[in-house]
DNA sequence: GAGTTTGAAACT
DNA sequence: CAGTTTCAAACTC
């Protein structure tokens, strides 16, 4: 079984960090932000592919909560962030009943808050509540009440079109009651009450009550399903509803790549603090996490010491509507094995984070490891290894593309996690996609495609990856060697002439090998080969410098030339022309400018010629088409059509004769095209005037 | 499109 | 680290 590896463990808090822990860390009291006792040892390392709930959340406050059966314990290590799972209604079995129904041993008493509200349709609402008031009675286990405050939700899940939907409650709601402090591992009974509409929604509500930070304290929860009816709300109205019970505003926000949703919540007493900025960031990041496709189950990543839980939303292909017994005996507080719930498609979720970078920014201030705060200089990347490959390749995970991202690793069995350079987040189908996120940034504005904000290779990737990507044709190399531009740009083949590829996700072990071997010949091979100077894009120059001997460095052979850039002092480069005064290199660039300027030009005068057409043809069709008579095109006969290229080919002669420049004389023809089509127009017109019926 | 040239990457 | 080989892109015809 795949693990999460320490060394993964001490990049995670790094990679994950984000406003909420910084948030967490100024609203929290002291006493929750306590360090555990420096005598426990690590929590050992969490299973990741195996027998994993189906959903997990991603509880920064170091929840991990899974859902084990319907009707009997469920259990959670270090549950502290409430979460709303929605999914799919098709995995639910039985019948809808309009009736609040146990199946379980449910306190329905403890539902006060929702007990009432109905779930669309088609949709699983689970809820974990953070932290919660421990079950102070002591009758109940796991008694808690759904509190307006105290309590942190994130909702995710599947609209009825398969689009997730996440919700988040602040932290203002997140006030644990706590025994921290102590050393005491004690944990607060944790109950999951599972509100479910047989054939229709379910809605599982946990709370948890256990110490933040803690990792190694289990205690059993009580799960419990009810069932409610349904209503014809559309999910937005039924959340609005459902948190306006909850003294919560709703809002939706769209994603869009994926056309995913979100929605995020915010209490209306204190909606400020629903965005927590650090250091003046007022962005985040994302990382993005794309699930296994086996098995079908929800992984959830929980890493030892990190505050933060890793989640994977993945498939379920098939449904039940209850939580399935993981044995309320497992006494693993690091996870415990759950079996699928629901969702039944990739859901997106995504993990803000904050660059490296501004981290820095954040004002020092005594923290423990419950809130840390890395300061590093290194640049945002991101990366999630599979344990088993890790701590081969940990060592050089800095010199990955920026924002380094996971993949599901298809050819490499449970291996889970790949190293995916960030330009390969763009090449893989959406619908592949989980990111995770932090849920105190689903009310943020900043959309995933943050990560598009990285630069590589001296351009954002957003620019890289909107540049049209010429295919490779590598016939030896499989693709996973720097000969292979795409691999050595850190992006899969695709649509290339290249044979036996390997650098796709079907060949994950293979590919990581490679890249793995890369790192070893050379640590910053993924880095960008192109520097930017110090004022700018004027300063860039080649890492490495070129070694050119015949090009003279003005073809593309060199990299420098084709970079645009100029050879520097670090070039090993004979018989250089690529210098600034090169009369050489001035030549060139005045040939391919003025080339430039020519594409340009006729680019433009395509389109504008294409728009008039458009244009005439819009205009015209209705007026001619309305009264039954021929369209205008019919009227470009063989002999219109003829007539119209000797127009064309006249006014090219007349450009010839009077030496026109080749731009002004191609302006010509376009100009005399256009006088064509609207003499052609024309006639059509008056011939449906003068002959409305028979024409 | 085939063949050649070129220089980076890979290998020894 | 230097020399050689391999490789795929760039280039030429």
């Amino acid at each position: 079984m795949d693990v999460v590896s320490p060394e993964l463990n001490s990049l995670l808090p790094d990679e994950i960090m984000d406003t909420e822990a910084i948030a967490m860390e100024e609203e929290l009291p002291a006493e929750h932000l306590a360090a555990p006792p420096q005598s426990e040892p690590e929590p050992p390392q969490v299973p990741m592919e195996t027998e994993v709930p189906e959903i997990v959340s991603l509880c920064p406050a170091t929840t991990s909560m899974q859902m084990t059966s319907a009707s009997t314990d469920a259990q959670c290590s270090t549950s502290s962030g409430t979460q709303l799972l929605l999914a799919p209604s098709g995995l639910i079995t039985g019948t809808t009943t309009t009736s609040v129904k146990t199946t379980g041993p449910v306190v329905t008493q403890n539902l006060p808050k929702i007990s009432s509200v109905t779930v669309p349709a088609n949709h699983q609402l689970i809820i974990n509540k953070v932290a919660s008031a421990p079950a102070a009675d002591g009758k109940s286990p796991g008694a808690a009440v759904l509190k307006p405050e105290g309590q942190k939700l994130l909702v995710a899940g599947l609209s009825k079109t398969g689009q997730p939907i996440m919700l988040a409650l602040p932290h203002t709601w997140n006030k644990p009651a706590t025994t921290q402090g102590t050393g005491d591992a004690k944990a607060l009974p944790t109950q999951i009450k599972m509100v479910t509409t047989v054939g229709k929604p379910v809605i599982a509500v946990s709370s948890a009550s256990q110490l933040m930070g803690s990792s190694t304290t289990l205690q059993a929860q009580q799960l419990k399903t009810l069932q409610v009816g349904v209503n014809n709300l559309s999910l937005k109205e039924w959340l609005i509803s459902f948190f306006r019970k909850l003294d919560c505003t709703v809002s939706t926000v769209p994603q869009n790549t994926s056309g995913n949703s979100k929605v995020a919540i915010s209490p209306l007493k204190s909606p400020s603090k629903t965005l927590k900025t650090v250091g003046g960031v007022g962005t985040s990041q994302f990382k993005t996490i794309i699930p296994l496709t086996t098995p079908p189950n929800v992984q959830q990543i929980q890493v030892p010491g990190s505050r933060f839980h890793y989640v994977r939303l993945v498939t379920a292909t098939t449904g039940s509507t209850t939580a399935q017994s993981g044995g309320s005996t497992n006494t693993n507080p690091s996870i415990q094995p759950a079996k699928p719930v629901m969702m039944n498609a990739a859901v997106r979720m995504s993990v803000p984070i904050i660059p490296a970078q501004s981290i820095k920014q954040v004002v020092p201030k005594p923290l423990t490891s419950a809130a840390q705060v890395v300061t590093t200089s290194q640049t945002p990347q991101r990366l999630i290894m599979p344990a088993t490959h890790l701590p081969q390749i940990q060592p050089n995970l800095t010199s990955l593309p920026p924002g380094t991202v996971l993949a599901p690793a298809h050819g490499s069995g449970n291996m889970g996690y790949a190293v995916l350079p960030a330009p390969y987040v763009t090449q893989i189908p959406q619908s592949a996609f989980v990111t995770l996120t932090s849920s105190s940034t689903f009310s943020t504005a900043t959309p995933i495609q943050t990560q598009a904000r990285l630069s590589l290779n001296g351009l954002s990737t957003s620019e890289a990856t909107s540049r049209p990507r010429k295919p490779c044709n590598c016939t030896r190399s499989q693709c996973l060697k720097l000969y292979c531009d795409c691999f050595a740009n850190g992006e899969f083949c695709n649509n290339c002439n290249c044979v036996n590829c390997f650098n796709n996700l079907d060949h994950e072990s293979e590919r990581l090998k490679a890249i793995k071997a890369c790192l070893d010949r050379n640590p910053v091979a993924f880095k960008p080969k192109i520097g930017k100077g110090k004022q700018g894009e004027s300063d860039r120059r080649h890492s490495k410098g070129c070694n050119c001997k015949k090009s003279g460095c003005l073809k593309n052979y060199c990299e420098c030339y084709e970079a645009k850039i100029m050879c520097s002092s670090i070039c090993k480069c004979m018989g250089c022309k690529n210098f600034e005064e090169s009369p050489e290199r001035k030549t060139l660039m005045h040939l391919a400018d003025a080339a430039e300027v020519r594409v340009q030009q006729q680019t433009a005068a395509k389109t504008k010629l294409s728009s008039q057409i458009s244009d005439l043809l819009t205009r015209t069709t209705p007026a001619v088409t309305s009264g039954g008579g021929k369209l205008p095109y019919t009227f470009v006969t063989k002999e219109v059509a003829e007539a119209t290229c000797d127009c064309l080919l006249e006014q090219t002669e007349q450009a010839e004769l009077t030496n026109q420049p080749q731009a002004v004389a191609e302006r010509l023809i376009l100009e005399e095209f256009g006088r064509c089509l609207r003499r052609i127009i024309s006639f059509a017109g008056k011939a449906k005037t003068d002959c409305p019926i028979n024409c």
